[in-house]
DNA sequence: GCTTCTCCCATTGACGCCCATATGGTCCCA
DNA sequence: TGGGACCATATGGGCGTCAATGGGAGAAGC
């Protein structure tokens, strides 16, 4: 398995915590990681969170792009500029910090949502919103 | 090699359970699948089951586009966010969580249907209306 | 000094694992 | 051919474990 799959919505405690899905902590302990990386999505309006290797992809995807095109530079701005490390505590929570609420709209529940080697914060709401949109996107493509 | 075929309605327990019919569990066995990948379905309100091989090939298909793309994005959104790892109990039973009641509308009674190489899980009322469009040549959407 | 973060422990509620019972169908034998 | 034993499946529920959550106290920073 080993890849960051589903979703699950957990409360906000009075501190400002959040208890990351027991799921989700397996998958970076047998990854071995330790440090999370967090950058905000270039589409939704969601935070992604990964290990080292996130930056490593990121930086890569850049570096294909022209270096003077508005999109790269738009890019290293998000990646370089926005992205923050963070850790775990002791029982696998983390702090929702106000860069994580302003960029998501999260006030009193978190989503976690899966996306195979990552994974995001979202505000409920707005994750099923979006995942409905996504739903009749593909509406009138032919499914698998 | 056999596979997923026909359908048959059980019941939910008081603990949200329910039994997969025994045919269904054979062709799982046979199979060697211990691990049900399960995602909701892009047309009909019902919540399809197979091996981690229905997973591949959804993740094949969001590889051969561009990985940082919005179409890729979106996929991903719905194939890793909404999808989920599911395991039998002892007895062959799975808990029907809000992830599946909410999508399909199933509250007391869960319909199993064969669809050849996975199956899926339907309200009962929902599969018989849909099938009934199906055999009129309509797709019977039901608003959602 | 006060606030903010980290480490630690307590509670509780959900889920997984186990065993018990019911129900319906099949096979065997009279 | 009908009755009964046997078996498999579906279903019900107890109980232990672990994850999610809440809160206290010490450490570090402003």
């Amino acid at each position: 398995m080993s890849r960051f799959l589903s979703n699950a919505t957990n409360r906000i405690d009075a501190k400002g915590r959040v208890s990351v899905p027991a799921s989700f902590r397996s998958v970076l302990s047998e990854r071995g990681i330790q440090e999370l990386y967090c950058l905000q999505d270039f589409i939704f309006p969601a935070v992604s969170v990964g290990g080292p290797d996130l930056l490593d992809r990121y930086e890569r995807q850049i570096a294909s792009a022209d270096p003077f095109s508005p999109e790269a530079n738009r890019m290293s701005l998000l990646v370089h500029g926005g992205g923050v490390f963070m850790r775990l505590d002791a029982e696998g929570r983390l702090m929702v910090t106000d860069f994580i609420r302003d960029f998501t709209g999260i006030s009193s529940e978190v989503t976690f949502v899966g996306r195979s080697d990552h994974f995001q914060l979202w505000q409920p709401q707005a994750f099923h919103e979006a995942q409905a949109a996504a739903r009749e996107g593909r509406l009138g493509l032919r499914s698998l």
